[in-house]
Parts: structure tokens; sequence; C-alpha cells
RNA sequence: GGUCCCUUCGUCUAUCGGUUAGGACAUCUGGUUUUCAACCAGGAAAGAGGGGUUCGACUCCCCUAGGGACUGCCA
């Protein structure tokens, strides 16, 4: 049997780095087992669900390179075939019409909830309200059940799903392990509404089932809904699905994960915060997942290794320091002109002169090896584009001394003979003018530098010179070099 | 309220009855040094609490505490 997994998020935001992950999970169960991974827009919710938020999730899924194999399928597109099914689980037996109506649910509910705070404030209930109260608290059957009663005449009915009353339902989840639920403790939901439309919990059954999904991989949020969706195959024929329901993402502080967190949206990892794609695989995939005491591993390796039984059921938490670690070692890993290619794509790029850009091009391969994501990569090349004079703050201003005012007029004169200016001849003549002056590089590098880079970070001093350029490079130190000397 | 799930260093995790409880990130100390970083050496750091079962529990069972999910004609 192939394996079919698929990734179905309903379109009313943005893609959500939780839901990436299990996204990555699904992707990685059916690269590991030869199978395929499918996409379904669930958009039966037509007032929650935007265009604008299919192109964002299935651009953030892009970004992270996983892809369908197939296009999405729509699930609003599939609506008759929904009530088709609807229809044949009644025939079969396993649902019925029902004329009780959502309001009449609710004031249900509502009495269940009034009872109970009226419990709390007064600490304990008369006979007859506990056990009213009881009564309103259990899973809802509906007279219309057994099919006893008639339907009144003209009444807008939807049809619900019968669920047995005695017996346990067993799930054995790659994840949750083997959980085991009474059916007297769920409820009978609604499978089409009175208008004919279709709910989630119909929806994803048939279009699962349709899609020839062999395993549910999900948030742990669905969970519960299995419980729900089990009779549905089971009322069809059908033969269930495996599944595997994953822990969500949890904030820094333990709690789930909401936008007071900060990211929570992929599209914040790749332009706010400058994540490589590969990086976030690696991080997510480590997130509740291990393979012994590997930490970066590569898609390939992943792909080898990953098993579903071998997720924690426990919620992760986010942690961006090790985030950046481990961008970090992509970046450095990353090919140039790739990652040239990215950072430029940043607005804080694009601010830049062609002159300025090129110059931070040759820099790459001394810049990557010193950032831990694209924002941290720009702070690093600012030296390279900061305007003169360069500003000197506290340190570097001290460093200033009129010897030092000196010592940089020699080296000018020193600098002037390099022909060739690349950081080796560069390093020569540095090299030359401590020997030939008895002192060391700890006399002339902090000031180099601080005329130079006003205490940005930086690299070695002469890759600094020659990553500047003559020019600009003798520039700064005229700024500050003794006049006349 | 009910049902179900979770709980090892600060964080992610290893351990699948017998280990000095291991690794990574972060952190601290020392070294190197022309800044930052990198690098090298070293350190501190954990089984939520309480009962069992067992020759022996992080590991199995129960209780408590804390956290979470579900309880819609939302998905």
């Amino acid at each position: 049997m192939t394996v079919v997994t698929r990734f179905a998020p309903s379109p009313t935001g943005y893609l959500h780095i939780g839901g990436a992950r299990t996204a990555l999970f699904c992707w990685l169960y059916a690269r590991a087992k030869g199978g395929k991974f499918l996409l379904r827009i669930e958009d039966t919710d037509k007032e929650r669900s935007t265009q604008a938020a299919i192109d964002a999730i299935l651009d953030g899924l892009n970004w992270l390179g996983l892809g369908g194999d197939e296009p999405p399928v729509l699930q609003s597109t599939r609506a008759a075939r929904h009530a088709e099914v609807a229809h044949e689980l009644v025939k079969r037996g396993a649902a019925y019409h029902c004329p009780v109506t959502a309001e009449e649910l609710q004031a249900r509910r509502d009495e269940a909830e009034a009872l109970q705070k009226k419990k709390a404030a007064e600490g304990s209930l008369s006979a007859s309200d506990q056990s009213r109260m009881e009564d309103l608290l259990k899973p809802f059957r509906s007279p219309w059940r057994d099919l006893s009663k008639p339907l009144p005449p003209g009444a807008p009915t939807v049809v619900r799903l019968r669920m047995p009353d005695v017996g346990d339902l067993v799930v054995s989840d790659h994840v949750q392990g083997t959980v085991s639920r009474a059916y007297a403790d769920l409820d009978e939901l609604v499978l089409l509404r009175s208008d004919g439309s279709p709910t989630y919990m119909l929806a994803v059954v048939v279009d699962d089932h349709d899609m020839g999904v062999t395993h549910v991989v999900r948030g742990d949020d669905h969970f519960l809904n299995t419980f729900r969706q089990l009779p549905i195959y089971h009322g069809m024929g059908w033969p269930a699905p495996e599944y595997a329901h994953v822990p969500l993402i949890h904030g820094p502080d333990g709690k789930k994960l909401s936008k007071r967190h900060g990211a929570t949206a992929v599209d914040e990892y790749r332009d706010a915060l400058g994540y490589l794609p590969e990086a976030m695989r690696n991080y997510l995939l480590r997130l509740g997942w291990s393979h012994g005491d590997d930490e970066i591993i590569s898609d390939s390796q992943a792909i080898e290794w990953f098993d579903l039984d071998a997720l924690n059921k426990a919620p992760a938490r986010l942690d961006f320091a090790k985030l950046d670690s481990v961008n970090k070692h992509y970046i450095a890993l990353a090919d140039d002109d790739r990652l040239f290619a990215l950072w430029s794509a940043r607005p804080e790029a694009r601010k830049l002169s062609d002159m300025e850009r090129g110059r931070i091009r040759t820099a790459v391969p001394a810049l990557k090896s010193r950032s831990a994501n694209l924002v941290q990569f720009s702070e690093r090349a600012r030296f390279l584009t900061d305007l003169r004079p360069i500003q000197l703050e506290g340190k570097s201003a001290a460093l200033l001394t009129d010897e030092a005012r000196s010592r940089l007029s020699a080296l000018l004169e020193a600098l002037a003979g390099v022909n060739d200016w690349a950081e080796s001849a560069i390093k020569v003549a540095l090299t030359q003018y401590c020997d030939q002056n008895g002192i060391s590089m700890g006399k002339i590098g902090p000031v180099l530098r601080a005329v130079l880079t006003g205490g940005a970070p930086a690299p070695d001093i002469a890759l600094v010179l020659a990553l500047l350029g003559r020019n600009e490079a003798f520039a700064r130190m005229g700024d500050y070099a003794r006049t006349g000397g």
C-alpha cells in the first residue's frame, strides 16, 4: 500500500509555525515511505476563508520546500460529494434526519452553564437541579435517533450521526498511543446542516477517504475529533486511516504559541527574522523528534530516519537561540550567490547603492560564517557601508590619541606602497611596518579598526582594508590621521 | 463540570528496569586575540510531589499538583 499523507489547513490566516511543522512531518513521512504528500484547503467556511490566506499558506509551504505532489484540493468544490455520503449514511442506518435546531441545542448548553454557575456561586445545588444539570451535561442524544417518532412536517432537518450507546472506541495513534473512549461520552454530531451543506467532521472523512489518505498526521487539538470521525468510516464501511496527532508548539514561556510571543507566521521567520528554509526544517524537525544525539540533520538523512513513532507526546517550546545556532550552521554552508541573492531582497539591502552591494557581495565569504541570520548578516556588513567620517564611539574615540594619529599617517604611507590591494599583500605590509618600527600588531590594530569601522563588528583588519577598497580605506584613515604628518 | 492527554538540566532531547542520567543550544570560568565572532580547555545545571510493584525504578501502576485538548448546524 502506498502511503498518502495530507496537510489540510483552513485558509483563515497565515501559515502558523506549528502547522508548518505538522506539514513537515507529513511531507517527511510520505518521502520516507516513498508515498505521496497532498494538500487540501479546508475552505468550507465561506465567511472566514480568503484567497489571500490560501496564497499566503501555499507561499509559506513552498518557501519551506513542502509543496504538495498534486495541486491542492479545494474542499468547497466537493460539497455535493459530501452530501451524497451523508445520505448514504442515512440509508445505511448510521445517521438520521433530525429536526432539533442549533438554537435548541444552544439553549440546552446555556441552561447547563447557568446551573454550573449557580453551583459555583452557592456551593451546591438542589437534588433536582443537580440531576437536571448532569443530564444536560451529558452528550447529546436526539429524540429522533431511533426513528420511532415522526418528523414534524415541513420542519428543516439536519443529518445527524448516530453514535452507539454502549462500548468503547479504541484508537491506536502513532504518537498518543492506544487510547479508548466510551461511545456514551460522544455527541451525535451534525453531518449535513439544515441548508444541506456539509460540516467539517463529514468533509474531512470523505475527502481523506476519496484522496486515498492512509496516514492522518495533524495537530493534537484534533485528537478527540478522531473519535467523532471514526464512526463515519465505520458507517460507510471504509477502512480507517492510521493516525498521528502531533503536539502543538508552545512559546518560550510554555504557553500556547500566540502573537504576543512574537513570530507565529512562517513568513515572519523568513522576512523579519531572516532564517533559511533548510534551517527551519532542521530546527522544526528536532522539536519533538530526535534520532539519538543528532542535531544537524540533512534532508536526506531526515527522510531516511524519520518515523512517526519517534515523535514526542509533550508540546515543545520554541527557542530562538537554538534556531539561531542551527541557522548559523546553514548560513555558513550556503552558496555565496544564493545567500547574497536572499540578502539582497531584504529592505535594508535595497536601500544601498550598487557599489555598496558590490562590496558586500565580495565580503559574503567572510560575513557568512559570522551571522546567525540575515538580519545579523546586515549588521555584520554595516562596516562596509557606513558613511564617512566614521563615527567613533566610546572606546574607539579614546584610542585616538596624538600618537595614534601619527601612526595613521605613517601607516598611510606604508600602505601606499601596496600595489596589489588584496588581503595577503596588505597583511604583509602591516607586518613589515610593525617589524620595522619594533612594535606589535596590538599597537596599530585597535586604532586602525577604530577609524575603519568605528567599532562595528568586522573581520580581520587586513581583510577589512581589502574589502573596503583602497580609496575608501585611505579616506577613512585620512579622516583621522594627523594632518601635515 | 465531564472525557482524554502531557510533566528528565533554563530550552530541545537521549534513556525503552541495572548508566558517575548522555548530547545540543544557552550560560559561567580560563586560554587565544586587532573588535565582534569563531576556536580550544573546563564548570555549573534535570527525572513535579507522594505512594506502591520489584533484588533494583527516570523507566511499570495509583494518587496529588501543574499544564493542555475536546465538550458548535467553526475548522
